[in-house]
DNA sequence: ACGCCGCGTATTTTT
DNA sequence: TACGCGGCGT
């Protein structure tokens, strides 16, 4: 059987029930689409009720495409119930409707990847005097918890000092976590795996509630979503792992692209599809990607191919320096938009590291072109919507100590750092959280009237909110206790211009926005704490960004570009020691491989024109260094490239760049 | 509360 | 080289 508008190995891939599949999907070859079909069809022809399924990603800007596509292809009433989200949001569902039998109060919050690094922060200074607590103590206990190893075991197994370090932040944080009745992004994973390997019941009673699943980007899964996916399949099975080996680059975080093999070994019945056909880019691009990824292992050969024609080959351009590269990136950029009369959001340009991004910046800045810079954090962090959340997180969960000093001087009610300070010392002396400290009589001795008075005129605040939270919906509790502390005024004293404090307090409203919209969606029971909870998995202003019509170029690392595609894409420094990176050869072979893959993703991004270009002098920490062509580029099939200086340009060519460039430079003047 | 200075550090980072 | 952060001084 064939579905209307899908290739036969989509089609194939969508109707295939019986056992559990793996569809190796190459880039651009329709992954999403499959998803989405199958679960329509799943719903339309073989009897599943939307809410048996679940569709897992792991962004969730990937969910939002996902279900935005599947809606389009289903009724509201079809899709209802239907789960699509990240795993991250599916652990919370579950751990939300088991937290009793997990141990936990209700009113839990989650504690994001700062909140986890302020609290090892500040044990690794209580603890150990100083014992200054480098970020890698965050990765190593990170990858215990994933690997079910408590800090007992991670005590046992350490292998060097700083393992040892780690594994003794790590009880402390563990037993901090858990006096904050909060939970990390690890916790949302691994407690709901763990909770269905060891009970039984709850095993069932999910396995019964989810009926088929649907595994997005699956090469990235770790050893324990691997787990919990199993552990929700069940003997059933009834699975589709949609992913590609060859775009695998998270290892070095914990993803573990043999799952695709355990797969095989787990259901023998395994059933594989390939979507080969590429609908994304032309030949010549395919081919020099298929040539470069065929020097990596595989364990399913795959190969790409294109219907879209030739196209153009592939340019590369060796530069003198990293100034004049970024200076002829730009070049090239002004001749497509206007030779072609392509949009700035019509190109990418790609690099290994962030730092890399900087002059392409500073150049595009000159000739005043449109640019965004994805990745870095700063979205993630925006103050203004961390305060509000936290607010609520207090108010949920008056043992969040992480919420209590975000907002407690915020904005500014004169408490100052050393009241703090002495409330900090008091309650880890009495094992105690901050608010439930702060009225405590031995505290009191402990500080002068003054502050205490302050101190108190918040806290009896604050617990005065707790009590009369049931009494409003929880965004119209929020916009009170905004406007009460007079938030706006603050945005506007800490802002650098009206403008930006204004901006800021958009973001806020968004926030307002957002909670009225899950409560709105839920079925009207939902806690305050359970919606901020919800909202701390979201990237609550990434789609605000979206809706915007930002006619840029973009600038970003090769990871970030993974999913995206671009007409025109520009691959720069691709030196030796960048990529392939210095650090990752270092090991072993596996670390060049995943860096080869890094390329092979960048290279598939582009539509129609994939340009690649690399200094030969730059400057690295301070010094002038040369720099070596990548291997990589040796990897690239010949007939599939042309080199920028032995191009030939005809005097007619010629003439007519330096008429678009002019061109383009009039037009530039009149906006 | 703010700003300056000097020191250390420089790969990628879905939640 | 450059940038961010902690410490210290005003």
């Amino acid at each position: 059987m064939n579905i209307e508008g899908l290739n036969p190995q989509q089609s194939s891939a969508t109707t295939h029930l019986g056992s559990p599949l793996l569809v190796l999907a190459g880039a651009g070859s329709g992954k999403t689409r499959v998803i989405t079909h199958k679960i329509a069809w799943l719903i339309r022809n073989a009897g599943y009720a939307a809410y048996q399924i679940a569709a897992i990603t792991f962004t969730n800007k990937a969910a939002r495409e996902m279900k935005e596509r599947t809606l389009s292809l289903l009724s509201r009433q079809e899709a209802k119930g239907l789960t699509v989200s990240t795993f991250h949001t599916l652990g919370l569902s579950i751990i939300r409707s088991e937290i009793e039998t997990l141990g936990y109060k209700s009113g839990f919050s989650i504690f994001d990847a700062q909140d986890s690094a302020s609290i090892l922060k500040e044990l690794a200074y209580k603890e150990d005097n100083l014992a200054d607590e480098d970020t890698e103590s965050r990765w190593i206990i990170s990858r215990w918890k994933n690997d079910f190893v408590n800090p007992e075991q991670a005590l046992q197994i350490a292998e060097n000092p700083k393992e040892v370090q780690a594994a003794i932040l790590y009880g402390k944080y563990q037993r901090q976590l858990k006096a904050y009745n909060g939970l990390d992004f690890d916790d949302l994973i691994v407690l709901p795996t763990q909770l269905l390997e060891n009970n039984e019941a709850v095993r069932t009673k999910w396995q019964n509630r989810l009926r088929y699943l649907l595994i997005d980007e699956y090469q990235d899964t770790n050893a324990c979503q691997y787990r919990m996916i199993k552990l929700l399949a069940g003997v059933r099975g009834e699975i589709t792992a949609v992913g590609d080996d060859d775009q695998s680059i998270y290892a070095w975080r914990g993803a573990q692209p043999e799952n695709l093999n355990l797969l095989q070994q787990d259901y023998p019945m395994l059933k594989v599809v390939k979507l080969e056909q590429n609908y994304r880019s032309t030949e010549f691009i395919l081919g020099a990607a298929n040539h470069l990824i065929a020097n990596n292992p595989h364990l399913f050969d795959k190969k790409l191919w294109s219907a879209l024609g030739y196209g153009e080959k592939i340019l590369i351009m060796p530069c003198r320096t990293a100034e004049h590269e970024a200076e002829k990136v730009i070049t090239e950029i002004l001749k497509y938009k206007f030779r072609a009369r392509a949009e700035p959001e019509d190109f990418a340009i790609l690099y290994r590291s962030n730092h890399q991004g900087k002059l392409f910046e500073r150049v595009l800045r000159e000739n005043n072109l449109p640019y965004r810079v994805t990745g870095g954090q700063s979205f993630f962090e925006r103050a203004e919507v961390k305060d509000t959340l936290a607010y609520i997180r207090l108010i949920a969960n008056p043992t969040d100590d992480a919420a209590f000093l975000r907002v407690v001087n915020t904005p500014k009610r004169e408490i100052g750092l050393s009241t703090l300070e002495k409330l900090g010392t008091y309650a880890y002396e009495r094992g105690t959280t901050l608010l439930a400290a702060s009225h405590e009589f031995g505290f009191a001795q402990r500080i002068s009237n003054r502050a205490k008075l302050n101190l108190d005129r918040f806290t009896d605040w604050i617990e005065h909110l707790i009590r009369s939270v049931d009494n409003f919906t929880p965004h119209e509790f929020i916009r009170q206790i905004i406007n009460d502390i007079g938030y706006e005024d603050y945005l506007l004293n800490m802002s650098s211009s009206p403008k930006m404090a204004e901006r800021r307090m958009d973001n806020v409203k968004e926030v307002f926005k957002w909670i009225e919209r899950l409560y709105d969606d839920g079925d009207g029971k939902e806690t305050l704490g359970e919606i901020v909870a919800h909202m701390t998995l979201m990237d609550l202003l990434e789609r605000n960004r979206e809706d915007k019509d930002n006619n840029e170029i973009t600038l970003m690392t090769l990871h970030s570009s993974k999913g995206l595609e671009y007409p025109y894409v520009f691959i720069v420094g691709v030196e030796e020691d960048l990529i392939p990176h210095a650090n990752s050869l270092s090991e072993n072979e596996e670390g060049l491989e995943e860096e080869r893959r890094l390329m092979y993703v960048g290279i598939t991004r582009a539509k129609q024109q994939l340009t690649i270009s690399y200094a030969k002098t730059r400057s690295r920490y301070g010094e002038e260094l040369t720099c070596e062509p990548s291997r990589f580029l040796d990897e690239l099939p010949a007939a599939n490239i042309e080199w920028e200086d032995k191009r030939q340009i005809s005097p007619e060519q010629k003439q007519e760049n330096a008429d678009a460039y002019m061109k383009d430079i009039l037009a530039m003047l009149e906006e």
